[in-house]
RNA sequence: UGGUCGAUGGUGUAAUGGUAACACAACGGUUUUUGGUGCCGUUUUUCUAGGUUCGAGUCCUAGUCGACCAACCA
């Protein structure tokens, strides 16, 4: 309820008037995807915006697919968007699509032609586009622009009952070819496709155009705020003319700048590429900025609805900083994660004065920002494996970690303190030697050792094994649409790190799908799909903030 | 080189003619058995030029810069 406090976006603002001014008594917005590829963070800012205002205000929200194209729809995507739209935890009112029209639609158009509004042309493709005009010069119109209402009628009929090829003919709106507005100048209503539609089937060769079905979609379902992106703005004008002619209910669209995120991209069609030419596994790759890439990669539905809040809602050019993105997930993961021992890049510890053999179980809290969830226990002993890392033979000043001569504590266990190390023959560093202090024991110090670092092991002898998928941006420049040439040379090479033998706790092998870790120091880790019994694989979500490098 | 929409710290968003603010980022301090988290603090803003007004980020005019618009895509 203090959320009410906060102040309105301009399509808050505007609805709230119409609602004080009783033009509406609640509304009814949608959100209208085409089912031609997986949503993607772009798509959440309009879904929360969407279903959002629906519960901030009175109201409610459909979902409607757009699907008007046969080509390039599939169920596949149909099914995808429903289950992202759930996750991300909205419900829809209604469950639309735009070919359940299609017959209304028709009639739409035959009322057009009845009333002048609209002409069957014979012109293709090519003598369109040149008799259009441009930004300068007027439209010239078509020869077959005034034929007769009947001689449209049999000829709108004709296409329907599939009489002809496709792009022979369409069915285009009478408006005005000197229009300053190019979509005004007798724009195509309806195409002729022989082609398998997703929901009809071939019940239809003749599909209605994006401008002769979305509003019309709109007005159908009492849609009262129709909100879209900016590049639709002189889509406006068509669509009010349309309702007008056709005298329907006066849907209103409102239109707000998309969001552009650095290091990314988020347009279906280059999403597609990055697919079909496998740049990445697939739409959920964890490197997709798409909804089940994000989700694959650990992403809460909480931090991504939290994400498009703080980004809020504008009308200018944009680009959002991914940081923003990864303080809302490690705001959520922070307060829900299970913290966890695993060691990424090992090496091995001995503690040469704890006794060969023995084991001991040591507690450690599960998360300490919440105590509810308690504490486990940890097998311990003489031979750990620590991070690489953690040791350095030429300490840096500032050093906390292990050197020799140097303590820490290890995690949830005893102090130690370096005595020796090993190195091969090339002069790599292969083991590290230390003592402990047994009165030093988490919980129960009575040593008065201080040791600056804390550092996570595991037991060698306790330990499963893991692979680790390290991500990083799936581009290495900000802006990769905007770059000189084909976006996808601005690929990252180092956009995944596969770490094949990695040491988790003994408890990681439980890790279910959905659950939510940290692994202690490193970051936030979920378990892959990909995952089998023997060999368990982590996704990085994102790492922890990291002060000292 | 026509039309439309925009321009507030590094980034995103507020301020509805009356003290330019919030968040992220950056930097510093503090706490800490995660160099995490938390807490405290610091740096950095109204595109330009005119005008209206007691008073302009906000209104007006002109300019500059940016985005979008000539698919049988949505």
């Amino acid at each position: 309820m203090s959320e009410k406090e906060s102040s309105l976006n301009f399509i808050e603002e505007i609805i709230s008037n119409d609602l004080e001014s009783k033009k509406y008594e609640s509304i009814i917005t949608r959100f209208p995807p085409e089912p031609n590829g997986y949503l993607h963070l772009g798509h959440a800012s309009s879904i929360c915006l969407n279903f959002g205002l629906t519960k901030t205000f009175p109201g409610s929200t459909n979902l409607r697919f757009d699907d008007t194209n046969p080509t390039t729809e599939e169920t596949e995507y149909v099914e995808s968007i429903k289950k992202d739209i759930q996750w991300l935890g909205f419900e829809w009112k209604n469950e639309f699509y735009a070919s359940d029209y299609f017959d209304t639609l028709y009639d739409y158009a035959v009322k057009l032609i009845h009333n002048n509004y609209a002409y069957v042309c014979d012109l293709t493709s090519d003598e369109i586009a040149n008799q259009k005009g441009n930004h300068t010069t007027p439209g010239v119109n078509s020869p077959y622009r005034n034929r007769s209402i009947e001689e449209n009628l049999s000829l709108f009929e004709a296409m329907k009952n599939g009489k002809f090829e496709d792009g022979t003919k369409t069915l285009r709106a009478k408006i005005d070819m000197s229009h300053p507005n190019l979509l005004m100048r007798d724009p195509i209503i309806y195409r002729i496709k022989h082609a398998h539609h997703h929901r009809t089937g071939n019940k239809w060769c003749i599909y209605p155009m994006y401008d002769f079905a979305h509003g019309q979609s709109d007005s159908i379902e009492n849609i009262t705020h129709s909100i879209c992106t900016m590049e639709f703005i002189p889509h406006r004008e068509l669509y009010d003319w349309l309702i007008e002619k056709l005298e329907i209910y006066p849907s209103k669209q409102y239109e707000f700048a998309r969001r552009n995120i650095n290091y990314t991209v988020t347009s279906k069609r280059k999403l597609l590429q990055l697919v079909n030419e496998k740049f990445v596994e697939g739409w959920d790759d964890p490197r997709m900025p798409t909804i089940s890439g994000m989700r694959r990669r650990g992403y809460t539905p909480w931090s991504i609805r939290e994400f498009c809040k703080r980004i809020g809602i504008g009308k200018r050019e944009n680009m959002v900083d991914v940081g923003l993105l990864e303080f809302c997930v490690r705001e959520d993961l922070n307060k829900i994660s299970k913290r966890v021992m695993a060691v990424l890049e090992p090496i091995k510890l001995t503690i040469e004065n704890y006794p060969e053999g023995q084991e001991e179980f040591l507690t450690t809290e599960n998360n300490p920002e919440n105590p509810e969830e308690g504490t486990r226990n940890i097998p311990f002993s003489k031979t750990l494996w620590i991070e690489r890392e953690d040791f350095a033979e030429f300490p840096e000043k500032k050093w906390f970690r292990l050197a020799l001569g140097a303590m820490v504590r290890l995690k949830s266990a005893y102090i130690i303190e370096c005595t020796d190390f090993k190195k091969d023959n090339d002069g790599n560093v292969i083991e590290v030697i230390a003592k402990y202090f047994p009165d030093s024991k988490s919980g129960s110090d009575t040593s008065g050792l201080k040791a600056k670092g804390v550092i996570h092991w595991v037991s060698a002898a306790h330990a499963k094994t893991a692979q680790i998928n390290l991500y990083d941006r799936l581009f290495r420049v900000e802006d990769p649409s905007q770059e000189e040439g084909d976006f996808k040379d601005f690929i990252n090479p180092n956009s995944l790190t596969v770490i094949q033998n990695a040491y988790i706790e003994p408890e990681l092998a439980h890790a279910k799908i959905g659950d939510y870790f940290q692994f202690l120091r490193k970051g936030y880790f979920v378990l892959d799909k990909n995952s089998s019994i023997d060999t368990p694989i982590f996704n990085l979500t994102v790492g922890l903030k990291d002060n000292w490098k």
